[in-house]
DNA sequence: GCACTTACATCGAAAATTGATATAGTCGCC
DNA sequence: GGCGACTATATCAATTTTCGATGTAAGTGC
């Protein structure tokens, strides 16, 4: 099993994985809040902070932005007087399943070029690729 | 085949797999440039701009920053005067090297983890993977 | 050798990000 | 039930990043 060469397919993979045709222009971390906020559901600030590569006063102002568009909206904590609550608004949640539209419909046309072996073994992957980010999860 | 499920399952992968604990802080655009001419070698600016998502004032003043820091260097292209080839010195590549190794580290600690079974569906992903890319890279 | 395009640079303004610091709520303890 | 330490978030000024508009100089076609 070389890891290394895992690591670099998954590198360049990425390359076109990552980057859409967008149709609104949001920056890398404006993508990744709205990402977090899709999965981790109403979230704290502070939670969010940790999965986000900025800092606080940079995550405060981005929320702020992002709750004037209204992508985002936030409701007091009940159970703490100082946080509120982070979560997509429907318009917000919006953007993310489209921008995961349009990522599976350009891994369709790849899939679709692939022989039904291939299509086999990717099919296969799912799974263990699924295992591996729990674990990531879980490992320190 | 459920490519929707794929979709969804490398989107979650990718956020334990891009994020890295970064000696250094650089932000997205300079370490996507920095990927991009460590696999491209050396490239003219227009070029290195299809492939990142800055408008070209923005790359040509990251590009002269990363020059100042010793990160890359530009040559004129010797087929035609207008251009440069741009390309990672020693210490450029240094880093997405020891981005890499980092990822490796990191992809090593969750396999191991795996059971045999998995790892050999991991393994024999592999393939299937890296022509994703390619077929991605010919397909309009 | 003259218009036209292409490659990159420059410039001022707008946006994003940061470090330092403030505010205000919570918790443990007596 | 009030005091001190801690925690969650906000504010502010300064820096960095990015952008749109425009310039310059080298290539291209006729």
């Amino acid at each position: 099993m070389d890891v290394d060469r895992l690591t670099t397919v998954i590198e360049d993979f990425n390359t076109i994985f990552i980057r859409l045709p967008s149709v609104r222009k949001f920056n890398f971390s404006t993508l990744s809040v709205l990402h977090t906020l899709d999965r981790r559901g109403p979230i704290r600030l502070t939670d969010l902070l940790a999965t986000e590569q900025l800092k606080q006063p940079a995550l405060t102002s981005l929320v702020a932005k992002l709750e004037q568009d209204g992508l985002l909206q936030r409701r007091p904590d009940p159970t703490d007087g100082r946080a509120s609550l982070i979560s997509l608004t429907r318009s917000g949640r919006q953007i993310v399943r489209s921008r995961h539209a349009h990522r599976v419909a350009k891994l369709t046309r790849l899939v679709d070029q692939l022989t039904p072996e291939e299509r086999a073994v990717l099919a296969g992957s799912v799974d263990v690729l699924n295992r591996l980010t729990e674990l990531a999860e879980e490992t320190p």
